[in-house]
DNA sequence: CGATCGTTTGAGTTTGATCAAATGTGGTGG
DNA sequence: CCACCACATTTGATCAAACTCAAACGATCG
């Protein structure tokens, strides 16, 4: 199946076994309300009231933060089957803005839906565990925009979107579409756009990595990660549950 | 009372109303598992089996991670009352090393201290809503990396040290004590040492702030406020719920 | 009283930013 | 199909922030 919440589904159940009842709850709650976004349309504001838990069905959504002149720091990637801390439901207010990358479709979930959810515990484990990661990959960040050189830090970035999305089944080989420009590039990675183009040319250069046509190839997987001294550790689960193959296909 | 566990109640307070019952209870188990760290003894190791919430009652610990060739970032700090996020305890292995700077006493919940904790409701309120204030933090600390000048982000770094600590209660007037070298300040802001002096020599010339002697003068905090672009929103909880003043003390 | 650790200062270098212009590229409408 | 437009990428030249290295200076402590 190919339904609404499949990368969702999937998403999850690599932080623990959901059963079938809660893939079916899963599924239903995210269908029954899905939103679509255009292109660099704001699913939510800084400031909003947090009432709402947001699942990203499909397509690339982006979390930053303006400061006061203009400057600009994207905080998060959300990919397809990533969604917002379900404890950010327990504060007032949104903190920053997210933005669409390319059409979105997005589940916005009541928090009445999500507590009906984190009644199922395999489902509430998952979403728990899942958050832990999300926090690990901002740390990860900072690690990266403060220690690597922006050779390491696009090379890193490029393997962390791969193996995030190679999770959800979105990667073939070892290509994966990225609807990025080279200037929203430049802001996650805190580089100037013209830096972000010299560098991927080096990496082109190299062998690597291309990235052209919203599209990125990994030519070399291998060295790309020692170049970037990438260690996967930070985004698995390290016990290896899995839901059953029949349950995901 | 200045018993064990006050500024850990005091931080919690800032989240949600505690009962006098709940605050008996974190008094309890604080002080019923408490370790004293040397300096510069690692609380934790990467690695380590997650198996235990780590509270700080006093001192100062941080987090870290290192490249394999020597750098360092400092990922985020533990001040006096500041505490783990519990749902690190649903994850195998903790994934960053923690550091005492300057002696610690630190308390150590078992699981099933914290699930105990976790049956009061308001005790779990507080720390779910903290536990997203410790990820605007990192965030904050991403921004800041990323876009912020050498200038704004000790500026930046300094108000949000002032605010977290005016809330527990360690500070005097506008100054505190902060046992950091100016190498650790770089390894957190990402600066070399030696930028990092000739930026404080800067902004005590500008008369804004003096840190010598491991101690923080603020000299003009509306002014440093500015320069740095500093909004102390991503700290607090926007409903101000207080314990009530007996309570604290 | 050395010894150690941290801070301060200077000189030279590097990384990456900025500015400006040229070059693709994809879509739209005539 | 082509002209045109908007947008993104590429390239070059210059510049500034912050780094590195090296050395001197100053505390603090056994």
């Amino acid at each position: 199946m190919s339904a609404a919440a499949s990368r969702w589904i999937r998403r999850l159940a690599r932080f623990a076994a959901l059963t079938l009842e809660e893939q079916r709850v899963l599924e239903e709650v995210a269908s029954n309300s899905v939103f679509r976004h255009a292109s660099h349309e704001n699913v939510a504001k800084a400031g909003d009231p947090a009432d709402r838990l947001l699942v990203v069905l499909e397509g690339l959504v982006y979390r930053y933060r303006l400061l006061p002149d203009g400057r600009r720091q994207i905080l998060a990637y959300l990919l397809a089957g990533d969604m917002c801390d379900p404890r950010e439901l327990l504060i007032p207010q949104v903190g920053e803005s997210m933005c669409a990358l390319g059409p979105a479709e997005i589940a916005m979930l009541s928090v009445n839906v999500v507590q009906r959810l984190e009644r199922h515990p395999s489902i509430a484990l998952a979403m728990a565990r899942y958050s832990v990661m999300q926090q690990s990959i901002t740390r990860e960040w900072l690690i990266n925009v403060g220690q690597r050189t922006a050779f390491e830090r696009l090379g890193h970035l490029i393997c962390e979107l791969y193996v995030r999305l190679e999770a959800v089944g979105l990667t073939q080989d070892h290509m994966f579409d990225l609807p990025l420009t080279q200037a929203e590039l430049g802001d996650t990675l805190a580089l100037s756009a013209v830096h972000v183009n010299r560098t991927l040319m080096e990496l082109r250069r190299l062998k690597l990595v291309t990235f052209q046509n919203r599209q990125v190839v990994i030519h070399d997987y291998a060295a790309l990660q020692a170049a970037a001294s990438f260690d996967p550790a930070y985004l698995v689960t390290q016990e290896k549950l899995r839901v059953s193959a029949e349950n995901l296909a």
